[in-house]
DNA sequence: CGCGATTTGTGCACGTCTTCACAAGCGCCT
DNA sequence: AGGCGCTTGTGAAGACGTGCACAAATCGCG
């Protein structure tokens, strides 16, 4: 990727957030850091060790430590994290600063729960547009929001300011979508169809698949039995207890 | 940890499926690659090349051969791979050979969409249960099942013999979920509630979460328009241009 | 039967991520 | 003030994942 590390450059102007392209997998664990900070701070904390930090969120304190090292020293050695100090640098670093409008596209079995899902707006969302290419749910309302046909993407999006866009259609009809949400100027999207998107450079695309998880639980499943039902090989049912194959690091595998 | 009562009969008596521990990242492709395959068969196609296999599944193809050649050497150089007996293969693998049961506890938003998705049948994923904590909710009817009451769980997991039990309720409740899932002997979670589940070494945890993706996108839609926005610093316009910032292996980011 | 075109399988080098271990820094208590 | 315990920040090492480039293998054709 682009590493541009300009020994002539001087120091920059400022205490501008300073944008070291920080490494994806750290990016990836930020939200998690913000929503446990968040909860710490609903609990009346106001400081946090890496360590109780780490904990809330469900990884190595190590790795928050260089994760938040990343984005700058916020921290003070022998007391830990200031949680709404913290809160704000992570919140301006991921950019929620700004209140981001969402567009979403399908509001069929799976858009229709994402439409009313309340995670949007406690987070800093906002849905601005819902479209399907069904006349017949064209004009229904849902959460205070009409379905628009998808030919008025381009319109829409023209007045709103869409940032990031959402594709909950089947399979067959994301690739379309997600080219008029190109066209419109979306360089963010979410996709939920269960198919491969392919997008101009420039253009992020994350994909969440139910199927997709569900066969990854399914492999390590058929692992686990596999080895629990034949009988110990050669190597000693004591040896095979203590954790020697236990995957414990599936719960933020997701993310990245 | 895991009680797992095997299956009476030893059926698997055809060639073992070796298991070798293979690496996460592969195990995460692994159904991208199969829906792929399933595509390719559907229109015809009884070979394919690891280029074209590749190209289907959004991934370079000397990563696919890597990742094929962990689970044996199906493929036939100068020819290609047989689509049905590579499907068979991945799908033997996965673990997919037989249709395993899925628990979802909580009905809400979310949820119902969940329990309406038909690509859980399609994957060889069958919805055993429906709970949920909600006395209003319990009873009602979807998609021809009824919605039980979550403390009904022990005993209808005895009947039904479930390998999957997914998280669809609100946080503050998923924990307490778990735990009884845990104690009636589901190792493999898949988690849509917000929050870290602590679970016993053994049980596989995969969490799926909207705002995580939604603040992953904002970050880079944040450092697309810092970098835009800012006059060219120093670094050439020309270089910034051809993909140096692109991020394109976006994609299949998630699934690891 | 042999040759060339094609495609797989893989050794190797490189970059990224994780984890350990520890020095540097901070606050508190005496 | 000084020492002590605690916590951050980080260098270094190792594990892991990726991509290139090429030898080995196979098919089709003359």
């Amino acid at each position: 990727m682009s590493q541009h590390r300009h020994p002539g450059a001087p120091g920059r102007a400022g205490a501008v957030p300073a944008l070291p392209d920080l490494p994806e997998a750290t990016v990836a664990r930020l939200p998690e850091y913000l929503r446990a900070l968040h909860n710490l701070a609903d609990v009346g904390h106001d400081t946090v060790s890496s360590e109780g930090l780490a904990n809330a969120a469900g990884v190595n304190s190590a790795k928050l430590r260089k994760d938040l090292s990343h984005l700058g020293s916020y921290g003070t050695r022998g007391v830990g994290y200031d949680v709404s100090l913290l809160i704000d640098q992570i919140e301006s670093v991921l950019g929620l600063t700004q209140c981001r409008s969402v567009a979403l596209v399908g509001v069929g079995n799976l858009g229709h729960a994402l439409a009313g899902y309340d995670g949007f707006a406690s987070r800093g969302f906002r849905i601005a547009a819902l479209f399907d290419a069904d006349p017949s749910r064209v004009g229904e309302q849902i959460n205070g929001l009409v379905v628009r046909h998808v030919d008025e993407l381009s319109r829409v999006a023209a007045e709103e300011l869409i940032s990031i866009g959402v594709i909950a259609t089947p399979a067959p009809a994301a690739q379309a979508v997600a080219d008029q949400l190109v066209a419109v100027g979306v360089t963010s999207i979410l996709n939920f169809a269960p198919c491969v998107l392919s997008v101009p450079e420039g253009v992020d695309v994350r994909k969440v698949d139910l199927a997709i998880e569900l066969q990854i639980l399914s492999f390590h499943e058929h692992r686990k039995a596999s080895l629990t039902a034949l009988p110990a090989t050669a190597g000693s049912a004591l040896t095979a207890l203590p954790g020697g194959l236990a995957a414990t690091d599936t719960q933020e595998a997701i993310g990245t």
